[in-house]
DNA sequence: ATTATTTGATACTAAATTAGTATCAGTTTA
DNA sequence: TAAACTGATACTAATTTAGTATCAAATAAT
């Protein structure tokens, strides 16, 4: 049961990196060999992200990516949205003709109750946040990998 | 974002309802048309449910499978991780070599809490309460519909 | 003006996962 | 010995996820 896809994990590792230089326009070039991430996939995600509102762009030579919004203000559970839709259980509460069985409702009530949890935690986790810890890390682990912390 | 697959929730239902009538064994023929499951799905999943020592079966005329454990010890949890794994969020944990990069890692860190989280919340949800609740509702609401209550 | 660098839009392919089907062998009871 | 079951396992189809490719339009530098 994974939660995140790779649009998701691409899309914060690319707000992360636009939000750790404030201002700062990069070039999804710039970005995909930075993040290790494949070009063209990360183009798609970035023409996203920029629909969505939280980044604003700029063709030509010296144009590229910024962030169009705080990165206090974006938090996870908005990328999660944008490329994996809401979160939710099963398709039951959507299509109600599907959910005839009594014990699939039931099993919804407690359902949604962790969907909202999660929902919850999401939201509280802000795109500066993980900006912060980040850099905090940076700071103290300099000599270290930051593996050798699992 | 869908948490649970047609397996986790055919073998919640398939749980539920062999822990409505204590003790009894039913054929997954009667599942399948009792809970409107697809016979040769709801076999597989019944055969895995039999693997993982939740349910028991006996073959030929007469058997099927009952609950080899009391519901009250069987909680959502086990049954999303034996259809769909444990929960997590990336592969990031445990294929290091992917997680070469930094930003991920604060993430995963986060994201770890989030994943403790719902892990323990479907911990607590047990078949044994779903199918308190069920009856509750069958007793509560027996002239109007469940979904009415959306 | 021309060229290089960039995004915008969109179509496409490939791989993986999920959902569902089918078959045949073996067990048990009547 | 026939009918009603599970055990094991192979197969197909649909959907989702991941990744690639292409061409047009904008911008800046020369």
């Amino acid at each position: 049961m994974k939660i995140l896809n790779k649009h998701t994990d691409y899309a914060l590792r690319a707000l992360i990196a636009l939000g750790m230089n404030p201002g700062s326009r990069m070039s999804a070039k710039a970005l995909s060999e930075g993040q290790v991430i494949p070009y063209q996939f990360l183009r798609r995600i970035l023409q996203e992200l920029i629909r969505s509102g939280l980044v604003n762009s700029k063709q030509g030579v010296g144009g590229g990516v910024a962030l169009a919004v705080d990165p206090e203000r974006i938090n996870v559970r908005d990328v999660i949205e944008i490329f994996q839709g809401p979160v939710q259980v099963s398709e039951c509460m959507f299509r109600k003709q599907l959910c005839s069985n009594r014990a699939n409702c039931v099993l919804r009530h407690e359902i949604m109750r962790i969907e909202q949890l999660v929902d919850d935690e999401f939201s509280r986790v802000s795109v500066g946040k993980l900006i912060t810890d980040l850099k905090r890390v940076g700071e103290a682990g300099k000599s270290r990998h930051v593996h050798e912390t699992n």
